[in-house]
DNA sequence: AATGAATGAGTATTCATTCAT
DNA sequence: TATGAATGAATACTCATTCAT
């Protein structure tokens, strides 16, 4: 091997990642030309097709990537175990979806058009679809399993169903990205916090809520 | 008669609309082509463009189109006046909302689609824009008249915020619809119903939520 | 059906195929653009598609259609019956083939490159194959029912062998063929002529041929 | 060593050549990639164009190189003076002959495509020109040669024509070739035989011919 | 000398749109 | 009005060739 710096390799695919969306996210996925995305990325047109098969493969390629940056912004840090208070922890991550919001609410007509990517290749929509199975999936077990920790500690109500709370939890936010992608005023983070202190208020019992955001009790 | 029949005119028009959808749910409105369209409407090609300006134009009408064919199975019908209960007549609202999932979960992939149709347009973009947030507010504001009409009518809690239940409801449809589009298995109407009923529960107070779907008290 | 003259398609079709020919023996096969083709055809390239399938369809089937205008300019035009002499017909047959020679020489070396055409498709490649055998089976047969009829009017020996001579005279004419795609001046006419000269006295016998070409005996 | 050691270079110029032919024979010379030659060859891309300017002096060297092969086949070992029967040694030869179509018979589709190689260039279509017809020309003089040697000799008829012989030998062998490359049923050696064998008699005289491949009188 | 990653010119093919009939 | 043959702009993809290592 020559250079074999994989590091280089692994920089060049980021460009071309990165080069893709933001091509996507200014002309849509049809309009994107892969000639385009190569001088966007410092790469020839042969280079990007050493790294993905067809256009369909990038561009699906460079939406679930992003599709996964976003979990990054989602997911809070968590608490030192000390002051694990499970309703700090919930609290703490609803906090976090509702900045999801922000950040990717510019971003997510593209991954809207995922779905026009894949039209053609039923490989690729198989993958497009198990990965947002997965992806959901597995956000939905960390809700349902912040739910029943704080069951298990006596600090959240019983009666209330951790799957359902957890359905909740990822139906608003899937439903106000879907929102804030046309009408950003409408589904504004602090919309979102608002349904979250609902959905709090479920959790804790009548009267223990405290809003999403405001600072831990010490 | 020289100058066409209208409603030959309306029906043909009609035949067109529906053509382009289901062109668009088997191939995705990427591959979608005007051919395809055309020979489904059993039209000529030049026909289609006597009707709609571009492809751009007749997909985006058909999305749209679809769309509010949506709001139809999500309204539910009011109940007489002499029975309206305002609860009743929530909990009938929000389990039609429940069976939109199964009706437009199939097809859903479509609308998501429909960011790609626009890419090159900013016209055309801005009138999807408008459409999906007058569309979406309109329904928040059904919403919202609901819960405040039960307060009014001393039926509902007051310390809850209208505004906040009705982002709960319109962000529920929206993520399940979402999430129905690929993993209909795990957002189904059933796992949305559970939702309602917390959210009836917060409306009504603890202990009078009923199960969304379940008959109205005599 | 607006014009549906078929003959303006027939028409059409010819002007394609003539320019796919004229292309390929000017530039290669595998250097003949679609686009050239188009432009020598007075049509555009959209309509080629029309007409055929894609560039190797098209190749093909103007090298098969140039191989099918051969067997015209070999195809001596039968005497009449009362002057049926059978070596006189064969005469007539041979002489017409040697000048198949001056014909097709310049543009055999298309024929040759038909392999390269079908290369990549394995249909395509079976149905050069099949036409080929088909096409020289038959004019194998017609060179020995020439002799077989021969034979039975007693004009020509009866002590050799009918598919022999048929092989002598098909491999004659594509080895000449061949070989004046490359050195027309070794591969004559005049040559094939001799040859065939050598035929005709092994089927008359010794002493009773005659020059292929010369005037029959009245 | 600092010089290669040159049986090095010359053996890797063989199977580089050799990979090339078995590329042609598998994808066609026109599908042929570089890229796998080389693979197949075991050797870089970067070497390939140390041996050859380009994919067009390549595969030309290497139909070019195929061809003279052939040529090893169709060249009877000569009978030892002594046996030198010149009716024994155009016999041995034209028996070698027809075992070449069993030989390059598989092969020979390759060969044609040599014209679609050097469509491009001038030069390159000269150099297969000047080469073949060297080649068929010095077949030529050979079998022309023999049938003289066997007139000296006495052992031949002197009012045939010996060019004309060697015409038939040669344009029997490049037609039955040719035709075997599509029907090898038809085109078989035993049928090339019995055309050879009506030459034999031609030049010796009637009834003195013997079957070709037969073992000679004693 | 050898390698193979990178390059980018070259082209077949598609399909929205037009317009003669 | 309706048709669908014709058009040709637009673009994904390939692969011969180069050259830094």
């Amino acid at each position: 091997m020559q250079q074999g710096d994989p590091s280089d390799s692994d920089e060049k695919r980021r460009r071309i990642l990165d080069a893709a969306l933001a091509v996507c996210e200014e002309r849509g996925v049809h309009a994107a030309r892969m000639e385009e995305v190569a001088a966007r990325a410092q790469v020839s047109k042969g280079t990007l097709y050493r790294f993905f098969e067809s256009k369909e493969e990038l561009f699906l390629a460079s939406i679930i990537d992003s599709y996964e940056n976003a979990r990054g912004v989602g997911a809070a840090p968590m608490l030192p175990a000390a002051d694990a208070d499970p309703a700090d922890q919930l609290r703490r991550r609803l906090d976090a979806l509702a900045n999801v919001l922000t950040i990717v609410g510019p971003h997510a007509r593209v991954h809207y058009q995922a779905w026009g990517v894949v039209g053609d290749s039923p490989v690729a929509a198989a993958r497009l679809n198990d990965f947002l199975t997965r992806f959901h999936r597995e956000r939905h077990a960390e809700y349902e399993e912040m739910v029943r920790a704080g069951q298990r500690e006596g600090r959240f109500r019983v009666d209330v169903d951790a799957n359902t709370v957890a359905h909740c939890i990822s139906g608003l936010v899937s439903g106000f990205i879907y929102r804030a992608a046309f009408d950003p005023a409408s589904a504004s983070p602090d919309a979102l916090r608002a349904c979250f202190d609902m959905v709090m208020r479920e959790v804790l019992g009548a009267g223990k809520a405290r809003a999403i955001g405001s600072k831990p009790e010490k």
